[in-house]
DNA sequence: GTTTTCATAGTACCGTTGTACGATAAAACG
DNA sequence: CGTTTTATCGTACAACGGTACTATGAAAAC
């Protein structure tokens, strides 16, 4: 075997295996052994680049929101080019939500960190172990902007806005997993909220006013 | 010892200390000693009640939907009495959601169970585990009347306001746990999707219409 | 060509966990 | 009063977990 071998490369590999076992067995009955025997090596090799448990499931965590991220860019990227504000949060909260078997995977054992990180002061000291840290930013600036456009109702904060969001596709994708609907009762959901926030610039009558007047 | 005790109570008592270990060091940490030392018996006793720690988990998820509930029917009895069918869902899902030290620590250990039911079959087996199962109909039937009162777009389906006000409390409620906001805010945020569901009948400027025409 | 380094493997150790077994005091029952 | 039941306890056992120690073949370094 060559002496030098890329060690990012590996323990990529190892925290892919890490993640296959928690989306199946939970993370809590995942252990050296199992990441060992997914990945096809020894378990003193899972070791070697993870010493401790703790340091493995912080593996395991990066690698899962780094695929979690790449997802997001491109969903991002695959939008057509006049970059409506509307159309891009729609498209990070559907990208968000488990809509497929990989997304379903990822939301899978990331609310096995999240719940893990409920009790274990280690990985809550973790940055953007469950919470929406840096995608509220985001959705509150893509919010502002489709505010400016008029796409909404200017007395609305939009922080709140991005926050119900977030919270909603949260709930929603909860809700999926455990298999209480489908995933695309959980995307006409959110549209379904999307368009009560930004009401689509519709010739058919205005949406709140029947009940008025 | 008297010779006759209400093995009822007494695991009522058992599965409360399971909950309050639960609420600390998590639910897969905690098993049998932890239990006994927190009801201050003997290990034993835990399994001459909980012969197994399926059964023990069992006991300790029955306990917790018990006190929710409870809480949930405080709280609707507690409303002033014609009953406004929206200040009824918002009691059921302010209720829901962690806004005391009480209600914090019975969301985060529900959380815990639903987590684990993710991976473990014999929990997922377990009628109404995590999921909206009994509440979605009730707040279904609430928003139907509602809408008969005139209250909100008679094109709603009822039933879709339904799951997006259980699933934003859900999400807002798993924010508030993982501490990246404040219960209050949480509340502001239901309150929030709430009037824009059933806009307050208000002299105020007709909250939608400032932006069109 | 020898020596050192490195990636990998096998095995052993110790703590913890669920579970089982036996013991005991007290109450109930005859 | 004796016996049986019952709630409780202490201890023990087998398995599994993370972790540490040692070995080994191969590549690199000199």
């Amino acid at each position: 075997m060559p002496k030098r071998v890329d060690h990012d490369r590996r323990r990529e590999e190892l925290a892919g295996a890490l993640v296959r076992c928690a989306r199946v067995h939970g993370l809590h009955a995942t252990g050296f052994r199992e990441v060992a025997a997914e990945a096809g090596v020894s378990v003193n090799l899972v070791q070697y680049y993870f010493p401790t448990k703790q340091q493995l499931l912080h593996g395991g965590l990066l690698h899962l929101r780094a695929r979690i991220s790449r997802r997001l860019s491109h969903a991002l990227a695959a939008l057509p080019e006049p970059a409506d504000p509307v159309a891009q949060v729609r498209a990070i909260l559907v990208h968000l939500m488990p809509h497929d078997q990989d997304s379903a995977d990822l939301y899978r054992v990331h609310a096995a960190y999240a719940a893990l990180a409920l009790t274990d002061p280690a990985l809550a000291a973790q940055p953007h172990t469950a919470g929406p840290d840096e995608l509220h930013p985001v959705l509150t600036d893509l919010v502002t902007r489709a505010g400016q456009q008029g796409r909404t109702d200017p007395r609305r904060d939009p922080r709140t806005t991005a926050t119900t969001l977030l919270a909603l596709a949260t709930g929603l994708s909860a809700y999926t997993t455990s298999g209480y609907h489908t995933a695309a009762d959980a995307v006409r959901g959110l549209d379904d909220q999307l368009d009560l926030l930004f009401p689509p610039a519709d010739p058919s009558p205005v949406r709140r006013s029947a009940l008025r007047g």
